[in-house]
DNA sequence: TGAAAATATGACGAAACGTCACAGTTTGAC
DNA sequence: GTCAAACTGTGACGTTTCGTCATATTTTCA
């Protein structure tokens, strides 16, 4: 049935625009002033039709989530293309992950503020599944990588360590790294490196700290580092 | 003058009892629940005087955070009289971050959303600040202990790597290992160890990534985990 | 004791949410 | 081409919550 098809179509296309009506409120007006009257007012469409597509104002921030988290997807994968050895591809996927931050600030916000109990309560089901979704495609992502260093012989796991434990760490450290930055205004007296430079240094010190080789001591991880962002810059346009 | 102490402490005393019920209705109800006329109601007090204390909702879910991080601040205090080495003491202060999110995990999550702008835009700028500071103790302890290590040869700095960078970088690992944490049971399909192990896993491989002696290897660092966290349990009734 | 200062109150207007009965549009059979 | 049925969009409306402020109440102190 033709018809049906172009109706999801229409369907879908509405959805990004609200979507995206959304992301030029937050950015030019900030995330208070977004209501749902003012999304319905700009894009012409009625508050009831916003409401066919989500279920509440916390619904639409997910929805924006899910969308910047569509690229962050994209820059992991790209990621995993990085002709390397295991340990250089655990650090281009960390390097996706902060470029995701950077390109899209607001979305990253809301991506913190998804972990809170605040936007949980509110959002439908559906759409808090496939966050939880997400989160299993950026665990994949790193276990993949994870499981190919132990493969090859870069990397060995002691005793009562699990793959998942290190997937965490990594995870963990790369998230706080950049909620914090993120922050970084915020945090008055702090006297850190770029970056850049903190996400490479942290990083090489955890994974030094797995015993993954080649070591920080052994390899230009720098020039690495840096390869990688060009690599991943110039891999979305 | 007397009056004007006795009115400073009836002011203090009130604003914790707002306080206090708002935690309660959050526990009880979740925090969407949490309503200003529900406060004033249950404290007995008009809105009015809500609004004395507080400018809106969000400065009282900061008062809430402030509140708790007060408890941090004791255990981290309690944590660096550990009688230790140094990386027996930042190991220390890590256990007592992980206390405090399981003691006060309302407040913990009030704390991931004071990193967001939702909160940020609207909260006063006084409380605001206040968190800044709580911010800077939180470096400052960690600070001293690097220092600590610096100084007693357990740690060597390489070059271009600043105390604030390892201060950021433990700070990043701890607060993203809790946070991820704290919102596991939303992460469906992962497998891994326990808080306790996994904090203490994840840290320790930092850790020797940073080559702070006694490395993981020369040390039974689970002894210490365990002989800390009951330390620091019993140091708070 | 009473006027002035300080403080508490809750009715009120504004803003935003989310709903739903109805109006408008599309579909497909005849 | 017509029409009834099905589907979709609308925006007025009731509700909730916010934050304010003129007024009422209490406290202070000469």
């Amino acid at each position: 049935m033709n018809t049906q098809s172009r109706r999801q179509r229409e369907f879908e296309q509405r959805e990004a625009l609200f979507l995206n009506t959304s992301r030029d409120i937050i950015r030019s007006e900030g995330i208070s002033s977004l209501t749902m009257d003012k999304i319905a007012e700009l894009t012409e469409y009625a508050k009831g039709t916003v409401y066919k597509h989500f279920s509440c104002k916390e619904d639409i921030l997910c929805g924006l989530c899910l969308d910047s988290l569509g690229h962050m997807h994209g820059l992991f994968q790209q990621a995993l293309t990085w002709d390397g050895c295991s340990r250089e591809k655990i650090l281009c996927i960390g390097v996706g992950y902060q470029l995701y931050t950077q390109r899209f600030p607001e979305e990253f916000d809301l991506l913190i503020a998804a972990r809170t109990n605040n936007i949980r309560e509110k959002a439908s089901t559906e759409r808090m599944e496939r966050m939880d979704q997400v989160d299993t495609l950026v665990m994949n992502a790193i276990r993949a990588v994870i499981q190919q260093g132990i493969d090859c012989g870069d990397l060995n796991l002691s005793e009562h360590v699990l793959i998942d434990d290190l997937c965490f760490g990594l995870w963990s450290l790369s998230f706080g790294l950049l909620v914090l930055d993120h922050a970084r205004d915020m945090i008055s007296g702090l006297q850190v490196s770029t970056t850049n430079d903190l996400v490479l240094s942290q990083m090489s010190c955890l994974l030094d700290g797995y015993n993954w080789r080649p070591l920080g001591s052994e390899h230009d991880y720098r020039a690495v580092y840096q390869s990688a962002l060009k690599y991943l810059e110039k891999s979305q346009l």
